[in-house]
DNA sequence: TCAAAAGTGTTCGGATTACACCCATGC
DNA sequence: GCATGGGTGTAATCCGAACACTTTTGA
């Protein structure tokens, strides 16, 4: 029987946020990690690190999510695990997890590091249509998992991961409209979405240009997408 | 940095089929290996080995469905990388995968072992619903494989990869039904899968009761599943 | 001729789509 | 007032479920 010892095991994680861009565009964005070292230095490649031996993979992923951006995710779901033998100069297993993170948790996180003046400085968020030339096979790895997205946006309610607690019909919209690269009927939309039984009025408006819009909270009774036999107990740490 | 040498990596495979019981019906099947080695010794467990250092994943796992059944698959998809610290009493990632196999090429090679006397002694085929208890997390496992295709044989036309080259709408019908576990609309069913595409007609028909059925064979231009991205090079080794 | 499965036609109701229209606010 | 997005109404259409009905064979 071969042994695998010559085989280490990382874990990577594909972690997307809704971005506001300066003409007020909402665009996916990620966070990039500058190798310093080779194989690929000076390259930009996924937020990770090497499984430890104490350590469940998600929970790797949680803690590599966290060390790189300072956030907890809205959500977290295994991606896939790559394995040929030639992604990497050694023989390197990458269990990859996606994560979604709120929009409004990354600026105030990204303001908080301006003004504390010491933000990561090998971090560089970057949007999803910018991207550099990515280490490894990382690049197949996003792709890979804007799919998963845009797949999962249509049967489940993870749009909402990218929201703040509370949101206008409007801005869930908007990112189903940015995830799916579409525009979308706001009446059909609404209805869609109330019947949908994932969202809970609240009595607060959002107010400021034209007529207030009302603001929806998610309804947490409901998982924001199905995971199966798996369930939760496979998301997260707790 | 810690490295993860201790960390050592298996395939495992749930190799699925569609078996005909002695009172005619069809029920999912599968194969599991008695072990003869701690832990677990004297259990059933999925097939499966280490991952060898100049093999890919999915290699590994067409290796050994190979070697425990004698068979190619007609479809292989990787399921989940299960490495959660307390699953085995060493530290083993299991990158498992799910196959399906032709009916008839699983009872032609049961026959053909029964034949030469040399089946292999330590495999044995389990109906779904009547499983032992298995070693490690593999009835978890299991149980999440059988969520994978059913979710899967409702927007793909998976349930083939259990069939012959040639087959009816009523063969085909019967397979959705022993995988969904309800009885569907034979109209309403043979509209469906006519207006998909996915199936040929041929000018042959299978004879021997009542009126004749048309037979079909499935269109090899589509795959069995959208794989997105990653496509059939992750799939299989060719 | 009859039972049973193959195959066709038709209806119904719910969901999706397109788009007209009213409402409430900032300017 | 009026422009603009929030929100409602409604007709057309598509699609799946239900089921009656015809066709073709073996016995």
């Amino acid at each position: 029987m071969t042994r695998s010892g010559d085989i280490r095991v990382a874990v990577s994680t594909v972690i997307l946020t809704l971005r506001r861009t300066d003409d007020g565009r909402a665009v996916l964005a990620l966070p990039l990690v500058l190798r310093t070292r080779e194989p690929f230095a000076d390259q930009w490649a996924l937020p990770g690190g090497w499984l430890t031996a104490t350590e469940s993979p998600v929970d790797a992923a949680a803690r590599t999510l966290a060390e790189t951006t300072g956030l907890a995710p809205s959500y977290l779901e295994q991606l896939y695990a790559f394995g040929a033998v030639d992604r990497s100069p050694t023989r390197v297993v990458s269990i990859v997890y996606w994560a979604l993170l709120r929009q409004d948790d990354v600026t105030a996180q990204i303001s908080a590091h301006r003004a504390s003046g010491h933000a990561p400085e090998n971090v560089r968020w970057f949007d999803i249509d910018q991207l550099p030339q990515l280490a490894f096979d990382h690049a197949k790895i996003v792709e890979y998992a804007l799919w998963r997205l845009r797949n999962k946006v249509g049967y489940s309610r993870v749009a909402q991961g990218f929201l703040p607690a509370e949101f206008t019909l409007a801005e869930l919209r908007e990112a189903y409209e940015s995830i799916l690269g579409k525009s979308l009927d706001p009446a059909n939309f609404r209805r869609q979405v109330e019947s949908a039984g994932n969202l809970l009025p609240t009595d607060r408006f959002r107010t400021g240009s034209h007529r207030p819009a009302r603001l929806y909270r998610d309804n947490t009774d409901v998982e924001l997408a199905d995971r199966g036999p798996l369930g939760p107990e496979e998301t997260s740490t707790r």
